[in-house]
DNA sequence: TGTACATCAGTGAACGCGCGTTCACTGATGTAC
DNA sequence: TGTACATCAGTGAACGCGCGTTCACTGATGTAC
């Protein structure tokens, strides 16, 4: 290859629309990839993510098994992806409520009962964007969830990753709301990985059963999420 | 058929050893079938549960492919007897512990600290014992926990419901602590299922992250039920 | 302009493999009479 | 006692199927000169 062969890329001046056609290409690869993932998406609500196979997702999305190949290298890279769509979801959404989180509590050593009422109004919006979220998205944070405790080890460490990185952020946020919990016996860190859990543990149950309102659950948990953290603030 | 050749079965009296040849073949049948349970199991610990195959558990069991049949119907059968496995041990640990748990609680509006140390003495032992037993059957429960939220119904209902059974049994002894919880805002059974789910979620991760030790998550999960209930005590 | 080449998403044929299931069989034992 | 039959866990051969993956190919387009 001669040193003065290198390729210098023209601009594209045969534009045969708003797009030229690498663009266009681009645009349609993403969208193929798209419906590969939300293809995985309602076969995995329907099976189970474990049970997925690349030629049922490919049959899904209407494409040639081999032509999976041009979007993801297996199953497994497919599974990460989706795991990243719905940690930038949660990502974002946590970001939001957070930054409209309320910080009016009362003063430390109020009536129990006004604290908790006050404790109410930080912890709902959490709880109802949270939901809100998951609702909105069934199926991608079923697949989450589940496999935060499932036998891909690298989609496990990297859900569990991420939801440490939001009890980190939402820690961070409590300790600014300077509830000094007392004595430091519960670090603001291991309260916010409860509520976490609270939460995770809701959105399943309110995935999987169908006699699970979305309302009633964002009233539990919420509920459960104040008793935490008043048990904290009087401990 | 003659009515007068009704078969009357006659003593075994040809006993070679102290079994006769149908106990010892009914002996030999519960091992086998055993085998396969806890071949099932290593697998699904390894794999997930919604990965085994029929023939992968008979070739750990040793036996044949077509011999599994005369043990299980299908895999969904043997997955429901290891569901029914752990179920029994849950329900008798659970039984143990509520009959040796501690009634000596503090009078109601008592220093908040002093009735968190009287909840610890409550809620230890009970999470200690939870620990021992998931602790000493890992998979089982791995198993258990996993696909309470996983893609077979008939697994998912079996779960759930002795799941729930286990929390009616737990409210009803927090009922018989008279704790009283102030306005009855929330109902022993809320606390209970809450409590359970913070279990099963220290459960889960401590069977799936090695470097989450017994005590430690046996102290973080009793913390964070002596909050919900002191919560809920004081609010 | 024409011609040769590069890029790249998508394709159909073909492969070998593990799967669940069926079938007729074995062999050890008990039962009937 | 002998003989015919019943029971039942386990077996090997065989089936058709869906799977993941490979390969060489197409066809639309851009690039070099």
């Amino acid at each position: 290859m001669s040193k003065l062969a290198i390729a210098i890329p023209l601009e594209n001046t045969n534009k045969k629309g708003p797009m030229g056609f690498k663009e266009e290409q681009k645009r349609q690869r993403q969208i193929v990839s798209q419906t590969l993932m939300e293809g995985a998406l309602q076969l995995s609500a329907e099976e189970g993510y474990a049970s997925l196979s690349l030629r049922s997702v490919a049959r899904k999305a209407g494409i040639a098994p081999t032509s999976f190949y041009r979007h993801f290298r297996d199953m497994d890279e497919l599974g990460l992806a989706l795991v990243d769509q719905a940690a930038g979801l949660f990502r974002s959404e946590l970001a939001n409520a957070l930054e409209s989180m309320d910080y009016s509590l009362p003063e430390k050593g109020v009536n129990p009962a006004k604290m908790a009422r006050a404790l109410e109004n930080v912890v709902s919006p959490l709880v109802e964007s949270f939901f809100g979220m998951v609702s909105d998205n069934q199926n991608l944070f079923m697949l989450f969830f589940q496999e935060k405790t499932g036998s891909s080890k690298a989609l496990r460490k990297a859900i569990t990753g991420e939801i440490q990185k939001s009890a980190q952020a939402l820690a961070k946020r409590m300790e600014a709301l300077r509830l000094e919990f007392s004595g430091k016996q519960d670090t603001a860190l291991a309260l916010a990985r409860t509520m976490l859990n609270l939460a995770i543990s809701g959105a399943q149950e309110m995935i999987t059963d169908k006699d699970c309102s979305l309302q009633t659950v964002i009233q539990r948990v919420s509920r459960e999420c104040e008793l935490v953290l008043l048990g904290a603030l009087v401990s």
